[in-house]
DNA sequence: AAACTGACTAATA
DNA sequence: CTATTAGCCAGTT
């Protein structure tokens, strides 16, 4: 993969996501120097090992959702991290971006 | 090489 | 709110 390098500088990014706060891939992409690259880093997260210490699961999209992946399952496991956070989700299973958004917005 | 696919987003209608 | 279009790009078939 000849994008590996990008994949550091995501990663990168995505570990200074504070506790109990998300982002979304936009976001991480502009933050990566890699602005409109969005679906990259979901790639790269897609490609993180089993044991990564990368918390991935502070990642949503851009609607503050979780995003389906082509392998169901991981969603949940996303979701329940996320609320051990402390991170809410509203009726609708989504997240409040101007609550718990990174960087904070406002 | 060409076509497809996918943890995406923003703009427009 | 949904649908369409376009931009992005690595990995797979």
């Amino acid at each position: 993969m000849t994008g590996a390098g990008n994949y550091l500088r995501i990663w990168a990014v995505v570990r200074r996501i504070p506790r109990g706060r998300v982002s979304t891939y936009g976001r991480i992409a502009t933050l990566a120097r890699l602005p409109g690259h969005a679906r990259q880093v979901g790639y790269a997260m897609h490609g993180l090992p089993s044991d990564t210490s990368v918390p991935w699961q502070r990642v949503v999209n851009a609607k503050g959702e979780i995003s389906r992946r082509a392998r169901s399952g991981g969603e949940v496991t996303q979701r329940l991290l996320l609320e051990r956070e402390g991170v809410r989700f509203n009726s609708r299973g989504r997240i409040d971006l101007e609550a718990f958004g990174w960087p904070k917005a406002r």
